[in-house]
Parts: C-alpha cells; sequence; structure tokens
RNA sequence: GCCCUGGUAGUAUAGUCCGGUCUAGUAUAGGCGGCUGUCGCCCGCCCGACCCGGGUUCAAAUCCCGGCCAGGGCGCCA
C-alpha cells in the first residue's frame, strides 16, 4: 500500500466515521441479522487477543454480544482503534453482523468503524467479569463496577421484578399507592431508635415508618399500600440488617388480622410465582431455586412455639420475647414460611389490638421465612380511648400522639395491615446470604459511602 | 454497647501456629512481546504488597501492646 492510498483510505475512514448513536441493543443482535450493518454502543467486557484474530465482548444493559476482529480482513484504522481498547472502556461500534456458530449466541459483529466515547482507568479496582473475587468491603467501594457483575446484574433484575410484582398485585387487588413523610417531627413510637436531622430552626428525624400515617389514610382510601424508605438507627451490624431499608406497607380499613395475613400470602405467592416465571436466567446466574409456596401458610400460636422451643431444649418463659438463637431453631423445624400468631401484647406496640375479652393476647403477628422475620403486622386498635390506654401501659404520652389521635374522631374504622422488609424478601427470593447484597448502596452501622 | 475473627501487590490468596534461604510464593488484573476461533484462551518477559505506631530480639510479615479498618455474631431492633 501506498502512502497516496494509505492517505485517501485514512479520508475516507474520517469521512465514514458514524454517528455513535446506536440502532440495536446487544440481545437484539441475532443470527438472522447475517449481513446487515448496525451501531452498538456499551462497555468493553472482556478482550481475548489470539493473534490474529481478537474478540471483544461488548456489554450493553441488556447483555454482551461478541465483537470479532479477523486483523487480515478490517482495516489497519479499526485494529489501531481496537488494540487501544481496554476493559470499561465506553464505545460505539458500527459494524456487519455475521452468523457464526461459533460464536456465543451464534452471532458476531466485526467492526466497521469504532468511536471511543471514554476510556478507564486501568488496572480496575475490582475485576468486573467476576472471576477473581473481591471481598464485599472493597465491591462496596467501588459499587458501580461491582454491579456489572452478572451476580449483581440478576439481583437487581429480581429486585426489579419483584417490585413489578408486587405494584401489580396491589393494583389489581383495590390498593391504591401512597407516600408518607420520611421526616417526621417528633419521635414517637418508642422501640427502634431515630435518626434526628437538622431541619431549619428545629430538631427533625427520619421516619422510622409510614405507621401513624398508613392507619389515619384508611379514612380517605380504605386500602393503600406504600414502597418507601424507613431509617432505624439501631446498633445491629448482621447480615440482615440495614439503617435504611425499603418497606412494603399495607393498611386496610374493615380489616381484621387474618384478612391482611390472607393479603400477604397471595402476595408473596404471586411473586415467587412470577419471579420464577420471569427471571429463570437470573436464578440459574444465581444458581437458586425460588419455591412458589402454596397457601395457607402454617400459622403458629406464641404459645406453640414456646413450647415447641422448650422441647429442643431452650427455655422461654410466657411473656418473654423470642431470641435470635431460638428463631435460628424454629427455621429448622420450619424451613419455609409460616405465621407467629397470639403473640402476648406485651411485646407488641400499643397500636396492636388486644384481643376482645383476653386482653393479654394480642392480634398481632409476624411472617416468618425460615429464621428471619420478614413482614409483621396485626389488626389496630381503632378505639381512641383504648389507643390512650395502650400508649399509656407502654410509657409513651399521648400528647406526643395528639395529630394521630384526633384523626380517631373522624370516624376511623376498624382496620389492619402489616409491613414486609423488601431486602429481607429479595434475599428470600434470590438466596442471597447478605442483605447488602440486595441494596445498591447500602447503609449500615459503618458504612455511609458511597 | 459487648464478643469472636481477620488486615500481605489493583483483586484474591500462600506464608504467621513453631521469628532466620522471605531477596515474600501463586492466580488474576495491568505493561511489553508472540499466537486466526476465543468463550475463566494460551505462551514468554515485566511491574506491583507485609494496615499504622510502639515494644521484645542479634534478627519481626511472623511474638507482645495500643490504634485504625474490615467481616461475622450477640444484644438491641414495629
Amino acid at each position: 500500500m501506498n502512502f497516496q492510498s494509505r492517505r485517501v483510505q485514512t479520508m475516507n475512514y474520517n469521512v465514514s466515521a458514524h454517528s455513535w448513536k446506536r440502532t440495536h441493543y446487544t440481545m437484539e443482535i441475532t443470527p438472522d441479522l447475517d449481513g446487515k450493518e448496525v451501531t452498538l454502543t456499551g462497555w468493553i467486557k472482556e478482550i481475548r487477543d489470539l493473534g490474529g484474530i481478537k474478540f471483544l465482548l461488548l456489554r450493553d444493559k441488556d447483555g454482551i454480544v461478541q465483537i470479532t476482529v479477523p486483523r487480515d480482513e478490517v482495516d489497519r484504522q479499526i485494529i489501531e482503534q481496537v488494540d487501544k481498547l481496554q476493559r470499561q472502556d465506553c464505545v460505539s461500534i458500527r459494524g456487519t453482523v455475521r452468523r457464526m456458530d461459533k460464536a456465543p449466541r451464534g452471532v458476531e459483529v466485526t467492526p466497521k468503524s469504532i468511536i471511543i466515547l471514554n476510556t478507564a482507568k486501568q488496572p480496575l479496582p475490582l475485576d468486573i467479569t467476576g472471576k477473581t473475587p473481591a471481598d464485599i468491603d472493597v465491591r462496596l467501594d467501588a459499587r458501580i463496577l461491582d454491579l456489572i457483575r452478572d451476580e449483581a446484574q440478576a439481583i437487581f433484575r429480581i429486585r426489579h421484578v419483584t417490585l413489578e410484582a408486587i405494584r401489580e398485585f396491589f393494583s389489581k387487588n383495590g390498593f391504591i399507592e401512597i407516600h408518607t413523610p420520611k421526616i417526621i417531627a417528633t419521635a414517637t413510637e418508642g422501640g427502634a431508635n431515630l435518626f434526628p436531622v437538622a431541619y431549619f430552626e428545629r430538631e427533625a428525624f427520619l421516619a422510622q415508618s409510614p405507621q401513624l400515617y398508613k392507619e389515619q389514610l384508611v379514612i380517605d382510601f380504605e386500602k393503600v399500600y406504600e414502597i418507601g424508605p424507613t431509617f432505624r438507627a439501631e446498633k445491629s451490624h448482621t447480615r440482615r440488617h440495614l439503617t435504611e431499608f425499603i418497606s412494603v406497607d399495607i393498611e386496610e380499613a374493615f380489616a381484621t388480622a387474618e384478612d391482611v395475613m390472607s393479603v400477604a400470602e397471595q402476595l408473596l405467592q404471586h411473586v415467587c410465582r412470577t419471579v420464577n416465571e420471569k427471571c429463570r436466567r437470573e436464578l440459574d446466574i444465581l444458581k437458586y431455586r425460588v419455591e412458589t409456596p402454596s397457601i395457607p401458610f402454617k400459622r403458629l400460636t406464641y404459645d406453640e412455639v414456646i413450647n415447641e422451643l422448650r422441647e429442643n431444649g431452650i427455655k422461654i418463659s410466657w411473656g418473654e420475647d423470642i431470641p435470635t438463637v431460638a428463631y435460628r431453631t424454629l427455621g429448622k423445624l420450619h424451613p419455609y414460611f409460616y405465621f407467629i400468631i397470639d403473640w402476648p401484647t406485651s411485646l407488641k406496640p400499643f397500636y396492636i389490638k388486644p384481643r376482645d375479652g383476653k386482653p393479654e393476647i394480642s392480634e398481632g403477628f409476624d411472617l416468618m421465612w425460615h429464621w428471619i422475620e420478614i413482614a409483621s403486622g396485626g389488626t389496630r386498635v381503632h378505639n381512641k380511648d383504648l389507643l390512650i390506654k395502650r400508649l399509656k401501659e407502654q410509657n409513651l404520652n399521648p400528647e406526643s400522639f395528639k395529630y394521630h389521635l384526633q384523626v380517631f374522631d373522624y370516624g376511623m374504622p376498624p382496620h389492619a395491615g402489616w409491613a414486609i422488609g423488601l431486602e429481607r424478601l429479595v434475599m428470600m427470593l434470590t438466596g442471597i446470604r447478605n442483605i447488602r447484597e440486595v441494596v445498591l448502596f447500602p447503609r449500615d452501622r459503618f458504612r455511609l459511602t458511597p
């Protein structure tokens, strides 16, 4: 090739430099597009250079397609561009689709023009192919790169499908989606510690639950649900605790605990079925299987639970809460979903209704999956005088609940509800053992960044 | 708040118990070179690390003390 012709070719190359806008996503590249010219955008995930032929794996939001570069079949300018490419460089590639049995998915693209839209600094802080594993601490520090891994992609697709299924279920069943304030005025409910925030000249708090608001809203909408963040300033540092997590809450007017337990069962069955149907590929990646539960779920009374635990060597006297070791034992005895009902009233929050005629027993329940609590709820107190009595019994000041209590003068119906911890549900659906894995940017006792 | 375990190249590990051929091994990533069908490609060469501070000792990655950081567990947690 003489100087003249090379120069002409360079000019042609420059003239033909394509717009970087994509024509197809990687997963749309199929063998039947053989011979067609396409433009793809994405990131280089892996490079395998065999000398005379080079394979690039181009990743976009849906998947991967192989870019094949046979040295003697493409322009020198392409080779020069390709030789510059590194893992995680951001590129636009225009090229020809080729049906090829030897390629992944039976198809590959041979480039005609490459635009490097941005480069990635090497070496990367972790292996985006996931072949060299990194500790969770390292991965969370470089979370954006970590989320490229197939496992992470699978987890968050399952999380997405879970949320979609939940919303679909609620819509079909007549619930309306609400959003209640996350900045609240007073630390009212007792129990979990709240995070204080500086709110202009006052102190405010991050909400630990939409509980009071959702109860009030049953007057206006009867059936409400909220999927939103909750904040808990607990010093727990375990693989099932976060300081910020997503709570899936419902509240329903003219309903009892048994009614909303039924809603929970149906919802979980629907979610498990949907994830099984829509996330086969993701479950394969995670090497996990979700069993679609049959309903109704087992209902164990608190009394039955403590008897069962006693038979297994764990002594709990009536009225005591169930410690973690005991839950682990219970999880072995009941390996899937089960409710624990008939809790002592003293162990439940003030808004849980004591049973009529037997007030030491409450109408509260917990929904367990193995040894982990994934939901809790119950029939609520809807009588104002009883609610005030319950507040006092729990050493809470009715005065600080004045805005909540006034609503009980406006025709508060009997109602019931529950809350599911979304992350714990996603752990269950993915088989992931550390809750931080199922949150994009987890917050725990010690982690506030990135 | 308490308890346990750990901290070695960008990442993941071996070595630590029982101090000395550790000039710190290996894999992967990264750099350079070679290789035309890879799909955890392969081959050769190279770069790169003992968390910080103090102590013991002739000698410390290794033992001791303190700190920091991380992981896990307990308590706590609607």
